[in-house]
DNA sequence: CTGAAAGCGCTAACAT
DNA sequence: ATGTTAGCGCTTTCAG
């Protein structure tokens, strides 16, 4: 960072006032043309640069906007961070990246950091249920623009951009009772590695689940209903694993996200089960790794470019109209059915 | 951003001088232990923040740094900039993230972005070769540190955290021709899918080829080593496909990177030719997807914790001192042989 | 059309 | 130990 030229400088260069060539610089209407121009091409001689900080100081405005997500490894807030930095970069707003390793405590420093870096808003989505509510809240009160999306807190009044996890999982499992009575099983097993309790949409997704079978004629079986600790590929494999010791294989298997489902092919794999003719597994938030596994793993696509851009532009009408209502924007999501839960599939992998 | 308390405020509420205020909140010896209390209470009853622009203003630093990395979908630079972000907000800097999509174009424009920010250093993994070279130089010209990580500018002086792509390709390379010698092939023919030309990379992992070929007493053969456009799984599921119809089947294949290499033996695979049977296929900078694919693929792993840490280091030692030596750090890679490569590894899979 | 002056919130001499 | 003053770089009245 070298000492820049101010517009001091400038002045004292050009023999006029500072005022001036402030003016100059904003082109502002009362200012002579040769004086502007003047003022401009020394202003590029000179390697001008005007300092944002004494500019934020008098405009109040720091264009600058913070992102808190849980993680970014997995591709999925990747590819919304994108287009969040796309339309804010195009409006002039830098863009500040957090991310807490799923823990609740580092999501509560960085949205700390957001603040005392003076954000004009918030976009989130959320780690841990109900952990931080009063917090976000607080933030609101204090008047800095919030919006959730992918992962909302249902506590909080604010703008949200989701998907409808609960109709999606519902179609997905729906999806796995069509395909396993086409296959003759009038009445299929169909298990659920669920979420951890921390995270609201585990709830949201096995009620879809349970609604399905319930709508289909098929007992709710809670036997059939995995809680795991996390959402990784190795948890997804050790509780599978678990399952097949104890003799407990199921018809078919509905997972929380792709990573568990993916964990829960290789144990069945591994323990020389067919997949999709012995069981059935489905995922959710289609991965990359959908595409690696074999067969490749049906899930629930969601529209993440387009969840990045609303939800970017819904905060930047926020930001701009504090008083606008808070909208909540349910994207549709997309079935993707492919060889991991329909045997017709696997022809065209 | 709500209008907040300034010292202003606390001193008028307190019947003493914004002075006294200011070196009480900076904790400074020589304010009246009461003096101090009292400040901090109505510091915090007032919901005091301080003002980080007109303290910039004065203190001239921004402690702000930036990143400017290729792309972030694929995991690998998404965790190097997780160790970026740990180091440098333990010093209290925030961290500016960028991303290009593999255009010199943006990635200029991100530089520019960052340098209007006022950032005190950036960390920057580059694009295409010399496109960016002069500009990457005037930066440090002008004063700002920069350190360059995974890949780097070869003809730009500064910092650099690497790790030796020629070393890790050549040893990729001969377990390669090891392992089909010990399946009886004295002479295999091992086929390289080369990045494009535009990453400096690229040519160096080819080097690393061609000399391991060379020591091992084998020819290079050009129409085995095939340019690839992008560095993609459909890119490598092309190429492959070209190459099996035109029954070019070789022993080996080394890719440039993981997707690469996936998208090969997808092909493979349909092609109903035996991984690693008849093909063993090697992989570099592990991914994800290289435990999920199956067989599992050997790749070179890189100590991705250890490179982002080492350059935010590196670039904090620059800002403090920007009469530091510029260094570049040899990180050691990690050569995991899996299923892909070779048969005696499927077993334990 | 332009200059002088005030002030954004804060810190740092310089006084006392 | 505290108050006074100046000033960081910029914008914006207010005069002319």
């Amino acid at each position: 960072m070298a000492q820049n030229t101010t517009i001091k400088d400038i002045a004292r260069a050009l023999g006029i006032s500072k005022s001036t060539v402030s003016r100059a610089l904003a082109d502002r209407f009362d200012v002579k043309p040769e004086t502007k121009r003047a003022v401009l091409e020394m202003a590029e001689k000179m390697h001008y640069r005007p300092n944002p900080f004494a500019q934020n100081l008098i405009k109040r405005r720091t264009k600058i906007i913070g992102v808190v997500v849980p993680e970014f490894v997995n591709s999925f807030f990747s590819r919304i961070i994108i287009q969040i930095q796309k339309v804010f970069e195009q409006e002039g707003f830098h863009v500040l990246i957090t991310q807490c390793n799923e823990s609740a405590e580092v999501e509560r420093r960085n949205l700390q950091l957001l603040e005392e870096s003076m954000v004009e808003g918030i976009l989130i989505s959320v780690t841990e249920k109900g952990r931080n509510t009063a917090y976000y809240q607080e933030l609101i009160d204090n008047g800095t623009p919030l919006v959730f999306f992918n992962r909302a807190s249902a506590d909080v009044s604010a703008g949200k951009v989701v998907i409808d996890d609960y109709k999606w999982s519902f179609f997905a499992v729906e999806h796995l009772v069509n395909v396993r009575r086409e296959m003759g099983q009038p009445m299929p097993r169909i298990m659920h590695f669920q979420g951890p309790s921390e995270i609201d949409l585990s709830a949201l997704r096995y009620r879809g689940y349970a609604d399905a079978l319930r709508k289909h004629g098929l007992p709710v079986d809670s036997s059939l209903v995995i809680r795991c600790e996390s959402i990784t590929r190795d948890e997804g494999l050790r509780v599978m694993n678990r399952c097949i010791e104890q003799g407990l294989i199921p018809d078919a298997l509905f997972g929380f996200n792709d990573p568990l489902a993916i964990g829960a092919m290789k144990a069945l794999k591994h323990g020389g089960i067919q997949i999709p003719q012995q069981v059935s597994v489905m995922g959710f938030t289609e991965s990359q790794s959908a595409l690696v596994i074999e067969p490749m793993l049906s899930s629930v696509a969601q529209p993440l470019d387009k969840m990045g851009e609303t939800a970017a532009r819904m905060l930047l009408e926020k930001i701009e109209n504090p008083s606008a209502a808070d909208r909540t924007v349910v994207l549709e999501g997309l079935l993707h059915v492919r060889g991991s839960s329909d045997p017709r599939m696997l022809e065209s992998e």
